[in-house]
DNA sequence: GTATGTGCAAAGACTTTGCTTTGGA
DNA sequence: TCCAAAGCAAAGTCTTTGCACATAC
């Protein structure tokens, strides 16, 4: 029994069929899918995986905390990743413009300027987001 | 005829009774308004708008650059704001996860962060998002 | 006068939900 | 056994769009 599996028993949810197989796509994608994605990947390993079971397993999941769930510009429809460990949290994203990818990086200097600019301002930080838009550098030739 | 609807003329659109009710009620608010909220501010000045003209004239606005759209989280609609000044730009967002309020505020030491990060990636930066969720602090009694 | 803009209602995209059946513990 | 969970399709929410009429320039 995989981690994700194991805390959902744990958080009292059956483990159907549908789910163990919602629940490994998700452990084994590291791209931020939608909810199209994990739905077409599931149904790849037993087809009765319906998007409403999606949706609602989803859905478990976020308010379980075992998601995050992401809503990048441009896109319409939320993106999701596993989360774990709480260690985890503290990541953010950048979107390549270009091709879409999701790339992740921390900083504790932003974390640190986060709280600093909460706590200034009088309140308590409850959440962040902190996301970049940019594209690969391109390689000047020289004149 | 105010720097919003100069900017609308010189763009080319065609200054009618409902965008002039529009752009009046976007350079009033200083509270994010959603497309709702814009709608139902614009009818009170002139009747005849309609939804579907809020929507395109937003969308228009957002298009030149004259706006701001926004996503905030726990909010499936999207916010506005009159964006006339590039310098004006650079503000990120603070949402009161109590009262739903909007502040504003700038940080050069976070734009100075995003680029290194960016830069240290081997990005080039577009765009970034950063919204602070938090609430009020409590003073809390003294034991 | 002519292209642009508008209202209305229908359609779209994404997500949620009611109901009946299925199935895990 | 019994209640949670699933599928299906309908409904909900926010947004966009086709079309006929109106209007700014």
């Amino acid at each position: 029994m995989t981690e994700l599996e194991k805390k959902c028993v744990d958080a009292g949810l059956k483990m159907t069929d549908q789910r163990r197989a919602i629940l490994r796509v998700l452990e084994d994608s590291d791209d931020h899918p939608t909810v199209e994605t994990v739905y077409n990947r599931a149904g790849a390993i037993d087809s009765s995986v319906s998007i409403a079971t999606v949706y609602r397993t989803l859905g478990l999941l976020d308010e379980l905390g075992l998601v995050l769930k992401h809503d990048f510009g441009n896109s319409s429809s939320a993106r999701f990743e596993v989360h774990l460990d709480d260690d985890h949290h503290h990541h953010h994203h950048l979107v390549d413009t270009e091709s879409g990818d999701v790339l992740e990086f921390e900083s504790e200097e932003l974390e640190a300027l986060v709280h600093k600019i909460c706590d200034e301002m009088g309140y308590e930080l409850v959440d962040h987001v902190f996301e970049i838009y940019g594209h690969k550098k391109k390689i000047k030739k020289s004149a």
